[in-house]
DNA sequence: ATGAAAGCGCTAACAA
DNA sequence: TTGTTAGCGCTTTCAT
């Protein structure tokens, strides 16, 4: 395969010329540039980029952590942080971390590999106490989509607790007194699902009502619409009266809604649903979902902002503090909760 | 940060039996083995995979190109390569083309930049007359989910017309006549589109029905629940009688049937609507959607397999013809169907 | 505006 | 079982 010194020969000019050419260095002679390009356009050259990072010590790739990419609101996610990155000349290289420790870990080492410049992580193992673990790296880290864990980090993240509560007070506003709340997580004590149970309690100990054991759905192995369905049959077969549901992310809400509806309940008639994330399928349900739109594309273009921002920062100098985004956060009213009383 | 020199001297080796521990070399003594781990876990070590990469012209990445992962068979698809790919020691660098012709040939251009050993590419908008681009690469390609571009080349492929075919003859058995197709495209020949719609064809000429225009829904923007909505919609504004949908995947279908319950028609009673892809939202619509399932699992790994045999084969040798591998397809019959009279 | 020399950090090839 | 030497292909630094 043709390398640099292939080019310049060609083109009759030294190798740093063709490198000053393919990095678009501006101080070249037009008619020089056309002979480089000539002769990479003759031997189909296409630069080696392992040898490129080795020298420059900078990939333009940024490594994404996330847990799953068949779960819609990752893989939609995934599709808005490459497209970011993608308008800023950036690559991504995309790490499923399958909800594992041990793939969180591994996706926080490979900065230190050096062939991604940073990271955009969207943890869903770790919790509070290995807060640690995300100070003092020695690459640009930012967080997503869940609570603080550390002051000296760039965070983007949603309204958790005041979404799930909007969602809860909708509930609440029509008349519902028995809402279950689906996608409780006995592990984890400061991620998504804890901010979100908190969401839930506090609109109803705002009202006065206590919260029912029997009113919570776990989910345990993922939130995914099989385990919405399956929390769903374990609250209803519990005995307990329903009349709205509060899923802790539309896949639980989908699955929940097909519970109920495979048990002849009538939505929102006798169960209004309220999910989470506003992902495409959100809105082609039936009935459609009423939704919390964590703001996704927001989240997406502020993560590459910041992060593009720590790389370039100069070593010596001193580095702007830590950020902490919280996106813009919007219920979004479909079909399946009745309309409030204006 | 620490190399593989600092390490070497730390454990009062060579860099290079470093680099044997490190590459997993079995003759190495054991206590050499314990000082240089030793040695790494001290100095926090990684390796540097680009100088790795640079030195011995394998990276261990392979790249997949797919559209977009937001869409749950490209998400999911693309979690199954990682799985399959992790098993073998192989990582994964996802490029998303974004259904554009563009993308589609960069992302080929890419293993010849040298970070990835190879590609498994689903094309969505390339066609038969762009066969010879993907002929005589010196990079081992596998091509997904579409039909045979060129016979120099590895295939993993679904039986699509048979298995829109055998939606089709579901709807067909259950005594549906008026059987709307939804997913038609306009710009490709030869694409999953086609075949897709051969097989509705196929299935409807076998007990001499003719094709209806009124009844093909034209997706053009891509196969969005959105666009299954809209070309639902287009067909039922024909006027056209309307007893059977086969949609060309399962966004597709949810689409159609959110239009058409919307509308007040009863699924499957009045309309019987088959998808294709069996996603996870297909199990969890209301109803339940019966659909094709292509077999992704092993399509996923049937890829990688052929990948890894073409990444061993010396140079010299005779290398393996091409192979064509169809993954066995199974039309899942749930309640968007009626059963048929066995 | 262009070139020469050096070296990024690792592993192939060979030697011991 | 371990070490030495060289060099992968590029960009940095410095020179002109």
């Amino acid at each position: 395969m043709a390398t640099m010194a292939d080019v310049a020969r060609r083109a009759g000019v030294s190798a740093k010329t063709v490198s000053n050419v393919l990095s678009g260095y501006p101080y070249i002679r037009e008619s020089t540039r056309a002979r480089v390009l000539a002769a990479v356009d003759d031997l189909g050259y296409e630069i080696n980029v392992t040898a490129r990072i080795l020298r420059s010590g900078r990939s333009g790739l940024i490594g994404l952590a996330v847990p799953e990419l068949g779960q819609p609101y990752f893989g939609e996610l995934a599709d808005e942080i490459l497209a970011a990155a993608r308008r800023h000349g950036l690559h991504v290289l995309i790490q499923p971390t399958g909800f594992t420790r041990e793939g969180e870990l591994g996706a926080l080492r490979e900065p230190r590999r050096r062939l991604v410049d940073g990271l955009v992580f969207s943890p869903a193992a770790l919790d509070q106490s290995d807060a640690h673990l995300l100070e003092n790296l020695d690459y640009p880290l930012v967080l997503l989509g869940e609570q603080m864990f550390s002051r000296h980090v760039d965070h983007v993240t949603m309204h958790n607790v005041e979404g799930v509560r909007a969602a809860t007070d909708l509930l609440l506003d029509v008349g519902r007194r028995s809402i279950a709340a689906i996608g409780m997580l006995h592990a984890t004590t400061a991620g998504s699902a804890a901010l979100r149970y908190l969401g839930y309690r506090e609109a109803l100990g705002a009202r006065g009502i206590a919260v029912d054991e029997r009113l919570l759905g776990w989910a345990d192995d993922g939130w995914h619409r099989a385990n919405g369905a399956r929390a769903m049959a374990a609250v209803l077969d519990s005995g307990v009266e329903v009349d709205g549901v509060v899923a802790f992310n539309d896949a639980l809400a989908l699955g929940a809604m097909f519970e109920l509806q495979v048990r002849g309940r009538s939505i929102p008639g006798d169960v209004a649903v309220v999910g989470f994330d506003d992902i495409e399928d959100a809105r082609y349900s039936v009935p459609a979902l009423t939704t919390v739109d964590p703001g996704r594309r927001e989240i997406a273009d502020v993560a590459v902002d910041l992060l593009r921002a720590r790389l370039d920062e100069v070593p010596g100098a001193t580095r702007r503090p830590p950020v902490l985004h919280v996106a813009d956060l919007r219920l979004v009213e479909r079909e399946s909760t009745p309309a409030r009383a204006s």
